[in-house]
DNA sequence: AAGGCCATGTAACAAGTTACATGATTAA
DNA sequence: TTAATCATGTAACTTGTTACATGGCCTT
């Protein structure tokens, strides 16, 4: 949150989540609750401050002086570990209780999901080729699309690992 | 945690934490705290049933019939959606506000760290071919190996990405 | 200017983390 | 047989989610 009123100036609470949600929503969630009470905490420790209240007793907000040392400590800090959790792969790890038809089901929704995520970052990708913008954007971008094409690669895959989901004919009613 | 009861049978909630690192914890974390709330909303709901009191008051529990059904009934709902959250890419994304040494320093820690997952899938995968256990769980496994696979050729190509991180002399004090 | 619809904010609940307490087991 | 260590469980706090309230704006 820091690091988005650094670059995009003053912004309530509701437009700090839309452009969370635009600026980095592909490797980072956050809620519009939780940015509210987020900028509660940062205003109590003056990393931000608001300005004059507006309609529906809106606040725009800005980073101060001791905000921005704040977003600067905690880049040098680093990343933190990350904490993985993909949903399919518990399914997939309990699939034995599944019928294959429906696991196929499951997993061609999934496929869905992730084509269309696939080739978003690719048409992204495309136009920061012709129209570059800031390469720390770009680079989290690429790493999006390296993702995806790992998924894609491991659905192809999944017929061969699987072969009594897959190759078994069709449950007969 | 239904599944794992179902497939390990009765442990108690320390015993299902550390399984469950072991089991599924490539893909799914979850704490020992979690673990212990858990179980008593899922006895509370008659999904599993406790022996008797052990040593340091343990208890070990194992799914019932009724837990059964609910695991399956989890199982058809399917996976919900990943909630994805890399650290290192916000990290990136507000990279101009870092020492490019200090950038790279910290790359260097993350490939590090996913370098060493990255060999350990590989082996383990390696294993699974002399040695083939549940194909269910060969697939998950597969899956981290591509990704720490997709994570490997994006930190090859960060330096052609952000020639302004890494092909900048090393700063001069 | 009334009705419906968005924008903005809040509150209650659920899930996740960290730190602690305490009863067994092991080893000196 | 005591001290150290580990196993098991609990409690307090933080973070994340869902559902709700309400005020301004737009359309007719």
């Amino acid at each position: 949150m820091l690091g988005l009123l650094a670059q995009l100036g003053p912004l309530n609470g509701n437009a700090l989540s839309r452009s969370a949600d635009v600026l980095i929503g592909d490797y980072w969630t956050l809620t519009r609750s939780q940015v509210y009470r987020e900028l509660q905490s940062l205003e109590h420790m003056t990393f931000i401050e608001a300005g004059p209240i507006g309609p529906r007793s809106s606040r725009d907000f800005s980073i101060t002086e001791k905000g921005t040392e704040a977003l600067h400590d905690w880049l040098n800090t680093g990343p933190a570990d990350e904490v993985i959790r993909v949903p399919i792969l518990l399914t997939i790890r309990f699939g034995v209780h599944l019928e294959p038809d429906h696991l196929r089901h499951l997993l061609s929704e999934f496929r869905r999901r992730h084509d269309a995520k696939r080739k978003f970052y690719v048409e992204l990708d495309d136009k920061l080729r012709t129209a570059p913008r800031d390469p720390f954007e770009t680079a989290t971008i690429r790493f999006g699309q390296l993702f995806e094409s790992a998924v894609a690669q491991w659905l192809d895959e999944l017929p061969t690992l699987l072969p009594t989901v897959f190759h078994t004919s069709p449950t007969q009613e």
